[in-house]
DNA sequence: ATGTCTTACGGAAGACGTAATAATA
DNA sequence: TATTATTACGTCTTCCGTAAGACAT
């Protein structure tokens, strides 16, 4: 009696604490998860999440619901996908998020050796926007990412770093930066550094290209990794390396609780790839 | 995608091993067993048992995911059951198995308490000879039971000790024994003492009757509770009390995944009647 | 020959989506 | 008024038991 269907819909919606999101994740109507959960609440005999049309929380007993069978479900779905993997070997669909044409090329590589080596199993890539990473690791989505570390998320895993490259500043062709060989950590506090999702949490630009087209009006500067010169030169735009700064280091993200088979296979492959 | 009822009837089949056990602790018909079984092998890809129309046992894959799930599993169940006892206060049924006249007459009064304090719970008293109570237990069927202490069982744990008494031997009414004021220890090594279900894993007789029947047929004697001279005195029989042998307790046992707020809250119960 | 697991098939339960409704900010 | 949760209802999947079959001892 708490049938997988309820279980993945109480779980979901106390993550999201949204009917909309939930129903997307779990691919249902939201109406479905709405009577599965008031079914579930029936059962229950008290209200898990506290709702009205705007807002869902969850209720006292719902999180001490939530915290107690979130972690063992996490260990059931895992323990099966091992069954499955030891069962038939490497197969089934590895889905994989990466982020701007260097991580995309990097992922080329990575895919080929993959796929030489584990042939039944299928790899599907798919450009992300960075502020789409998240989302889409936690939504299950994808089961890998290639991103710009650090990630501190609970419920996320960081791999081993892949590549590391300079970091650099994208100022206005005609800024007086523009001109000098190298810059200092410290020379960004005499100017507007526009945020970027990469690097911070709060975006204003959701993407490179978003960012890269403020710069160029004059907005203000972008941090950026030095691939960004290569692949994004424009004439509105000069890239300044740092002298100081710590290198931007990329790498492959999963959820905790997805280190499938799959997953580590590809993390290696990708490890290879890039030390190779 | 790995329903629940796929999910016991994998754990059930793997404490079972046997299809019918199994459909029968699940009450389903032993063919949904084996197709709800297949199914989940077709999934996995692999065999989770390995059998024969005579032989059930379990492969190696499913050797491994029985012990990565039975644990996580129980969790969820229990974390459910806390949830419902949280949210409705306590309701619901408790079953309860005891054995011997003793016993019963103990429960009764446990039973009543009980009731007065948690009157929407249904308490359901059954009595088990000593050889069911295990498995009864086990397979879910009651959630209590009242018996013999030690039972050492991983997966069941003993309540404390609600009464102690003396341990006494049974002997046929002409033995020379029959004559004795008490009996030491030491004593037994010289007659033919019968198993008893309640103090041995190997029992020659399954309920008490059919011991003291063998007892007053001159076949050995028997290791009793004192109680059993209250309730069982025959006149081919006599009963002689040890001098320096260890009581016989007895207390509730449940399993160790099985301790609800309704199981807490009737060992409370027990605890002050025996003490009270 | 008997006990035990598996296959075949018809019926019932309930999970699902669509569309209309209620409620909140 | 717009967004979001809930209710109503018809469809369809699939879970289930019965009964017959296959297999091993």
């Amino acid at each position: 009696m708490l049938e997988r269907h309820e279980l993945e819909a109480f779980l979901t919606l106390a993550e999201e604490l949204h009917f909309g999101r939930t129903a997307e994740r779990l691919h249902v109507s939201t109406a479905r998860v709405s009577q599965t959960v008031a079914k579930l609440e029936r059962r229950v005999g008290a209200l898990l999440f506290n709702r009205t049309s705007r807002r869902v929380e969850l209720s006292l007993v719902g999180r001490q619901l939530y915290e107690e069978i979130r972690p063992a479900w996490s260990q059931i779905t895992a323990a099966f996908e091992r069954a499955v993997d030891s069962g038939r070997g490497l197969t089934g669909v590895l889905r994989v998020a990466f982020n701007g044409p260097a991580a995309g090329q990097l992922l080329v590589g990575v895919t080929q050796l993959f796929r030489d080596r584990h042939p039944d199993c299928d790899v599907q890539i798919r450009e992300a926007n960075p502020s789409d990473v998240l989302p889409w690791l936690r939504a299950g989505e994808v089961d890998l990412a290639l991103a710009c570390h650090p990630v501190r998320e609970e419920d996320v895993v960081m791999g081993p770093v892949l590549v590391r490259e300079a970091r650099m500043l994208a100022v206005p062709a005609g800024h007086s930066f523009a001109r000098r060989a190298t810059l200092s950590v410290g020379d960004l506090e005499r100017v507007t550094v526009l945020q970027h999702p990469e690097t911070s949490c709060a975006p204003t630009a959701m993407t490179v290209n978003e960012l890269l087209t403020l710069v160029g009006a004059g907005e203000g500067v972008g941090v950026v990794g030095a691939h960004t010169r290569r692949y994004f030169a424009r004439p509105d735009l000069a890239y300044v390396p740092f002298e100081n700064a710590e290198p931007v280091e990329w790498g492959l993200l999963w959820r905790s609780d997805g280190a499938t088979a799959r997953v580590r296979a590809f993390g290696d492959a990708a490890l290879e790839v890039a030390q190779g």
